[in-house]
DNA sequence: CCACTCCATCAGCACTGCTTATCGAGCATG
DNA sequence: CATGCTCGATAAGCAGTGCTGATGGAGTGG
């Protein structure tokens, strides 16, 4: 299971063609042709059907398993170069929307950083493989309980903050005036459904006995003003931290009171920091 | 970065000899030495320093990266494999010391079963590169919360059963009277440390509040009867799920009543269980 | 019915990756 | 201090892998 063969593999079934993949990895239809028989043979099992080009049932299991595969083989390389490597002027730091707090902005050095806002599952990836060089993720948790992360490579990881929820309501909404609000009180509630902007409400599944929610309106992307800008028109509500969500015109924030959750953010780095990325990891580990 | 040559250099690293690498991986000593030149030149980092042959900070990293990187290779070729071989007419299943309650023995078939019991981090590489059919975890979780598994391949997961935990007290210890505990009463005892045949403490680490369990003994192993016979010899405390803490001699269960944990057990399998693991799938879930 | 696209297969060739053989460095021994 | 031994690096040689380019057969649209 040459890891060449299985990036062909995931190409070809990617584009659903033998000659784009070969086209894209730069080689002959022949090699692409040949790399698939070749896995196929060392599998004992077809991967591909042809015309139409699709995974089989094997096929499809071997998708699953190549994605993190390659992307773990791409950490470890990153990680044992950047040990050998200078470190490098600039610093680059993925986040999501709402792990940004302003603690973590004033750690940062004036000039030569990079701000790279992504998806939650991004973030271990991009800093496994070092396109970034310090990560932020939140989410909801159970006090001082670590979160659930995807673990695409060892990765250390240092809890940096926790606060309150907050519900995002549309002012107009009967719940607004409320001081706290229990899940309880939401359950035929609607519900932006924003896992890469807002916090995720899966998280909350288990917490919530079983009942699953009524998503309105699914939100994909990691703009937060728009995601408001949903709310306030009463599209669905939202969760927040609650720093980032008071103050936002059209809506009124009410706390999460029950099941007692804490949004949660955690510094993302992978082996050795060095230069400007050691600092702030000094300061911000050293403050919590 | 090919799979041999990190193979080759986990197996350097781990006899810090390249002679003996060489033999046991049924290589010339010529050729593992030109697997490590290769792997070091494409990575532009030494990996071992020779004479003693050890590995450098980078090569730390890499073998942090090393195992996972394999075991998941494994699980994927095993995963396909299993696809397209013929179901097995027996049936493997991994399983912890504490996971294996009465419900769980009632579903399995009458004869062709292999039970394998193992360690926590173990179960998940055996289910996944295929080893066991099924495998068995457990752990403390908060009520209806999944347990936090090591993902090393995409596996799939089914509660199948939740119970209240108990601490096993020797017959004469203070607290063996009452009725329930709490972790605070607990604080101070000793308790052994069996990560591998009892509830791991480590798991309470969060609902704890920070304090840290003062370890009286750590045992290594998966054989329960001796464990119990050492907390009944007075060596120190251990948590258990309370139908295999109930009636053992020389020992007390009282119901751990906070913080409020269950014993989770849940049923690992990969990705198309068949023949009799199928069967005992089916049953165990639909219970569930 | 023909032209075209797409994948499989074949032949040829360069190069990789192994082996055997040899060397040099470190280390113990007499 | 010389000798023998172990261990890893290096050189040369050779077989097999893995690529390219060319050709063939199957399906598809005009």
């Amino acid at each position: 299971m040459d890891p060449h063969l299985l990036r062909t593999y995931v190409t070809v079934a990617r584009l659903a063609s033998f000659s784009e993949a070969a086209r894209e990895l730069g080689y002959t239809q022949s090699a692409v042709s040949q790399h698939i028989a070749a896995l196929e043979q060392d599998l004992g099992a077809p991967l591909l059907t042809r015309r139409p080009v699709a995974p089989t049932a094997a096929g499809e299991r071997l998708l699953e398993h190549a994605g993190p595969l390659l992307l773990r083989l791409d950490a470890a390389r990153a990680d044992v170069v950047r040990m050998a490597a200078a470190p490098a002027h600039g610093l680059t730091l993925a986040t999501t929307p709402t792990a940004l707090g302003p603690g973590v902005l004033g750690a940062l050095p004036a000039a030569g950083v990079t701000l790279r806002v992504l998806t939650r599952d991004e973030i271990p990836a991009a800093v496994a493989t070092g396109t970034a060089d310090l990560g932020l993720v939140d989410g909801l948790a159970a006090p001082s309980d670590p979160l659930r992360l995807p673990d695409v490579a060892p990765l250390t990881t240092h809890g940096v903050a926790e606060e309150p929820v907050s519900v995002l309501l549309p002012t107009g909404h009967p719940l607004a005036g409320r001081t706290g609000l229990r899940l309880g009180d939401l359950a035929d509630a609607r519900w932006l459904d924003a896992p890469d902007a807002a916090l995720p409400l899966a998280h909350l599944r288990g917490a919530n006995g079983g009942g699953a929610f009524r998503p309105a309106l699914r939100y994909e992307g990691t703009d937060l003003r728009t995601l408001t800008a949903l709310t306030a028109a009463g599209h669905g509500l939202t969760l927040l931290p609650r720093s980032t969500a008071t103050g936002i015109p059209g809506t009124v924030a009410v706390a999460l009171t029950a099941p007692r959750v804490v949004h949660r953010t955690e510094l993302l780095h992978g082996g050795a920091p060095r230069g400007a990325a050691a600092e702030v990891v000094r300061q911000l580990v050293e403050r919590a």
